[in-house]
DNA sequence: ATACAAAATCTGGTTAACCAATTACAGCTA
DNA sequence: TAGCTGTAATTGGTTAACCAGATTTTGTAT
């Protein structure tokens, strides 16, 4: 077990020691945009690794918009000039594992802006999903049961009726790791459910209502605790 | 090219076949979380696909954070019950492709904050990094080049200084998005760099002088220019 | 019957050979 | 010489064989 968070780390060095190389020949060459990379093959033999490592790289520097693989092609660099590459790369490679504090801080701002997006767009069939997630969640609470994925499924449901497609992919990307962390933190071992249950209803209300303002308000007393617990961490 | 695009498109509707044949199998074993998946060789056969292509989709859950590949042992459903794990594959399923009013929403929403943050947290570095940044742009400004690419390094530049990985993640996830859509629809020819410059050193003041709330501010009236556009599109 | 050891099997990950499409170029034609 | 064509090399992507470690099964001795 040991061994294999070893060997992931240093598969995640040789990544990274990939990409700056990949950077300074970039900068070596003086590639533009549009400009073609050297081949998969090429470059694995240059940087003396295998070529899946560089493929996994490339594919890395690609989730970025960076470069862009053609297949049959070949490599290219994405519409964006050495400066900016040479700064995102810097910060690609510097990023560092989100911490609980970053991830609460986010969820705040997101939600409160999904909620209120959602009081200005839902359509009524967003309407039926949130009240179904709702009922659920209440359901569970009132059996005494745990009910986390009920609470988080909700919460979703209101980024889906937000109609931003980007905090949606967002809300989805961080959901795992706050789960993982409230459980690891207990978090939500304080009988919060009882009162999430109002909470949740008037943050529905105001949604149904069309209320931006008092859906944003009303999220915003949900995450009180949640504001609280994670300044005292 | 056009059949480039086909194929992409084909790939990704396969993934998607898989990976609700995925939570189809979850549903109908009952699994919970830490349960074993079988092999994906077993999958790549059930499913009549290649096994990369079952790697694949299980990756893309991966990175969602619903499964935990283990190497030499098997993939594991992640700390997430059947409820949550439903939810969250059909969300993922029917993600859509971030529109250009999306990104800027969300753009504008994260560096409001990330101005606030910035000027509460930012260390004597992240203003030395700032202020190179600064000066690299207004230096191509002033000499009437393009400056794009500065700009946006400016800016990721306070996401950095905000202190928050994870809002510093999502800026440059959508910074290569954004620069490709402002060259489509053309937003920066209209001499808007000139302003530009005056903007980007009241931003950096407060942030400097550690005004939260002005940096908000102005960073807020930075950006009038693209709310406007955004709401005109 | 039980405890333990050894071997066979099964796992995700890796590697190298292969593929189809693209590209570059040599040579032919007009 | 200009333009075309066919062939060979190059490309990213795909596939199947292989690897090392974990797991299960099997066999043996107590």
């Amino acid at each position: 077990m040991k061994l294999d968070i070893l060997t992931k780390t240093e598969t995640l060095d040789i990544q990274k020691t990939i990409i700056s190389k990949i950077r300074d020949l970039i900068n070596a060459k003086n590639l533009e945009p549009g400009d073609k990379l050297p081949s998969e093959r090429m470059l694995s033999e240059k940087f003396e690794v295998t070529r899946s490592n560089v493929r996994e790289a490339i594919q890395k520097l690609e989730f970025y918009g960076l470069l862009k693989s053609i297949p049959q092609s070949g490599t290219f660099v994405a519409n964006i000039g050495v400066t900016a590459m040479n700064g995102m790369i810097e910060d690609i490679l510097r990023l560092e594992e989100p911490d609980f504090k970053s991830l609460v801080e986010t969820r705040i701002l997101l939600e409160l802006k999904t909620a209120r997006l959602a009081a200005l767009r839902r359509t009524d069939d967003d309407l039926l999903k949130m009240k179904e997630a709702l009922d659920a969640y209440t359901e569970k609470v009132l059996n005494g049961e745990d009910a986390v994925q009920e609470d988080l499924l909700f919460h979703l449901a209101i980024a889906k009726a937000s109609g931003n497609s980007t905090m949606n992919t967002f809300m989805l990307i961080i959901t795992p790791e706050i789960i993982t962390n409230f459980e690891k933190y207990h978090v939500c071992d304080k009988g919060l459910a009882q009162s999430g249950i109002i909470e949740h209803q008037s943050i529905f209300d105001a949604i149904k209502d069309q209320k931006p303002q008092l859906a944003k308000q009303k999220m915003k007393e949900h995450f009180s605790v949640l504001y609280q617990y994670c300044y005292n961490i």
